[in-house]
RNA sequence: GGCCCUAUCGUCUAGCCUGGUCUAGGACACCACGCUUUCAAUGUGGGAACACGGGUUCGAAUCCCGUUGGGGCCA
C-alpha cells in the first residue's frame, strides 16, 4: 500500500480552465481512482506576470462541477519559495547548478543520451547535447517551472506524472535534476494536445474553448463536456460513445491514449449534448435552462416544463431555448408569404386559416388539448387534397416560424383564446 | 534552423504490439429513403480513409528504412 498511485493536475492560473485542461485532470484522476490512488491539485502560480485574477477559483470551482474530486490541495507553489531556494542551492552545493548574474543554473550534462519509457509512446531517447543549463531560480528569486514542479511532484509522492506532450523534449533536464538530487522518477504519460480546426495548438486564449463558457453560454451540460472530452485522445475497443464518470473510471487505460493530436469538433459535441438532453425529465430540463429562459420572463413552472418537453428532441443546447420558444412568451411576428404552403393564394390562405379559427370556436374549453385536436384537424384535414394546407398556415399563424413543434401540441399549451387570436391576428394581415 | 513527437474516412477513432479472419469496423457530420404540415427525434440505406516510396514476407493498414505532411520545444 505504500505504492498507492498519486497524481495530479498542476495548471497555472493564467485563463479560464479550458478543455484542453479539463482533460488533463479528467486522465490524471481516472487514472488515480480507477487503480485506488489519489488525485491532487497543485496550483503552479510561480509566473507572476502571467496571473490572473479569479483563474484559479474557476479552476477549482471547474473540477468541482465535474465531480473531479481531490484528494489534497489545492498547494500553491507561491507558498513555498523558501523551499525551491533551498533545493536551488543544494544543487550548487553539490556542485550540480552554479549562480549566473543573480539567477541561478542547473549544469546540464552535455553527453550522452537521455532514455526514458513514457507510459503512452514507450522508448524516447534526446541526445544530451541539445540541453543547455538551464535556469532554475530566477534573480527574482522564484522558481521556474523546471525546478518547481519537480520539487514538488518529489514531494507530494507524485507517481504518476500525466501531462500534455509540450514537456517532452524537455525530459533530458527533468531526468538530469532527478539524478542530481538522488530522487527516484515517477512514470511519465505525456498526452497528445489538443488541436484547433486549424491543426494549431488550442491556446487558452481562445476564450470559446473555456469551459466555463460551454457550459454558461452555449449552454452545453456537463455530462456530455466531460464524455466528449474524455473521447478526445481516447477510446475503448468497444463501440460505446456515452460514459458516465463512473464508466470512465472503469473503462479508461492510460496506455490506450492516442499518440497524435485531435482536433476539437464541436459538431460531435452538439450532437452527445442533445443525447444528454433528452436523457433528462422535463423537470430537470427546466431547472437547467432556467439561466437562459430569464430574458423571456417568469412563467409557472408547469408552462415552463411543457414548453421544455416539446423542444426536448430537437434541442442542441440550452443556449438555443430562448429564440425557439419567443413564440410562447409573445405573439409571433413573420413575414405573411410565410403563412401559405406550397402553391395556396391569398384566398386559399384565408380559408384554411378561417376554417381552423372555426374548427377551434367550436371545442369545448375541457376538451382542448392535443388529442382531441389532432383528431379534429386530422379528420378535417382529409378534405383537403394536401394536408398541409390545413396545417402548415395554422402552425405559422401560431409560431411564427418555418419550423417548430406541431400545432395541437403547441395549442394545447397556449389555450383556446390565445390560439384563435393568433388566427385572427393572421388573417389582419392577409386583408 | 536544430531536436523531439506524430501520421487509418472531413472529424473523433477500432484494428497495428502477437502480419492472413480487413472487399478496414463504429461514432459525429453529410446524402437518400421511410415516418411526417414544418423542423426535430427515430428507422433503413449510401458515399467517405490505411500519406507516399522502397524493402522484409507466400502474404503488410499491421514489421523495417526513407520521403513528405502535421504538431511541439528550443533558437
Amino acid at each position: 500500500m505504500n505504492s498507492k498511485i498519486r497524481t495530479r493536475f498542476a495548471p497555472s492560473p493564467t485563463g479560464l480552465l479550458h478543455v484542453g485542461g479539463l482533460r488533463t485532470a479528467l486522465y490524471n484522476y481516472l487514472f488515480a481512482k480507477q487503480n485506488g490512488g489519489q488525485f491532487m491539485l497543485r496550483i503552479e502560480d510561480t509566473d507572476r506576470a502571467r496571473l490572473l485574477e479569479g483563474a484559479e477559483k474557476n479552476i477549482i470551482e471547474t473540477l468541482r462541477i465535474f465531480g473531479l474530486d481531490f484528494d489534497e490541495g489545492p498547494i500553491r507553489q507561491s507558498d513555498h519559495l523558501e523551499k525551491y531556494k533551498e533545493r536551488a542551492e543544494e544543487l550548487i552545493q553539490k556542485g550540480a547548478a552554479y549562480e549566473d548574474g543573480g539567477a541561478i543554473r542547473f549544469k546540464m550534462p552535455k553527453d550522452g543520451v537521455t532514455k526514458f519509457t513514457d507510459i503512452i509512446r514507450g522508448e524516447i531517447q534526446i541526445e544530451n547535447e541539445t540541453q543547455e543549463d538551464f535556469v532554475i531560480l530566477k534573480s527574482d528569486g522564484f522558481p521556474t517551472y523546471n525546478l518547481a514542479h519537480l520539487v514538488d511532484d518529489h514531494d507530494m509522492a507524485i507517481t504518476h506524472v500525466i501531462r500534455g506532450d509540450e514537456f517532452i523534449s524537455s525530459m533530458p533536464k527533468y531526468i538530469a535534476l532527478h539524478k542530481a538530487f538522488g530522487w527516484e522518477l515517477p512514470q511519465y504519460a505525456h498526452l497528445p494536445l489538443l488541436l484547433n480546426k486549424d491543426r494549431a495548438k488550442l491556446s487558452k486564449r481562445e476564450s470559446d474553448k473555456a469551459v466555463k463558457v460551454l457550459l454558461e453560454e452555449d449552454g452545453y451540460l456537463e455530462e456530455a463536456v466531460l464524455n466528449f472530452v474524455a473521447l478526445l485522445g481516447w477510446h475503448p475497443k468497444t463501440d460505446q460513445e456515452i460514459f458516465s464518470l463512473e464508466e470512465l473510471i472503469k473503462e479508461f487505460k492510460l496506455e490506450d491514449v492516442q499518440k497524435a493530436g485531435a482536433i476539437f469538433d464541436i459538431q460531435k459535441l452538439d450532437w452527445m449534448n442533445g443525447e444528454y438532453i433528452r436523457k433528462k425529465t422535463p423537470k430537470e430540463l427546466v431547472e437547467l435552462a432556467a439561466p437562459f429562459l430569464e430574458k423571456e420572463g417568469e412563467g409557472d413552472s408547469s408552462f415552463l416544463e411543457k414548453i421544455i418537453a416539446l423542444e426536448q428532441p430537437r434541442l442542441k443546447k440550452l443556449s438555443e431555448m430562448p429564440e425557439r420558444t419567443d413564440y410562447f412568451f409573445r405573439e409571433p411576428e413573420y413575414d405573411v408569404s410565410l403563412l401559405k404552403w406550397k402553391n395556396m393564394d391569398d384566398n386559399q390562405t384565408k380559408n384554411s386559416l378561417e376554417l381552423s379559427a372555426e374548427l377551434l370556436k367550436a371545442v369545448n374549453d375541457k376538451d382542448f388539448n392535443k388529442e382531441n385536436l389532432e383528431k379534429i384537424f386530422l379528420d378535417r384535414a382529409k378534405k383537403f387534397q394536401d394536408r398541409g394546407e390545413l396545417l402548415w398556415p395554422l402552425r405559422v399563424a401560431l409560431t411564427g416560424k418555418k419550423a417548430s413543434p406541431g400545432p395541437f401540441e403547441i395549442m394545447e399549451i397556449l389555450g383556446k383564446e390565445s390560439s384563435i387570436s393568433r388566427l385572427e391576428a393572421a388573417l389582419d394581415m392577409l386583408k
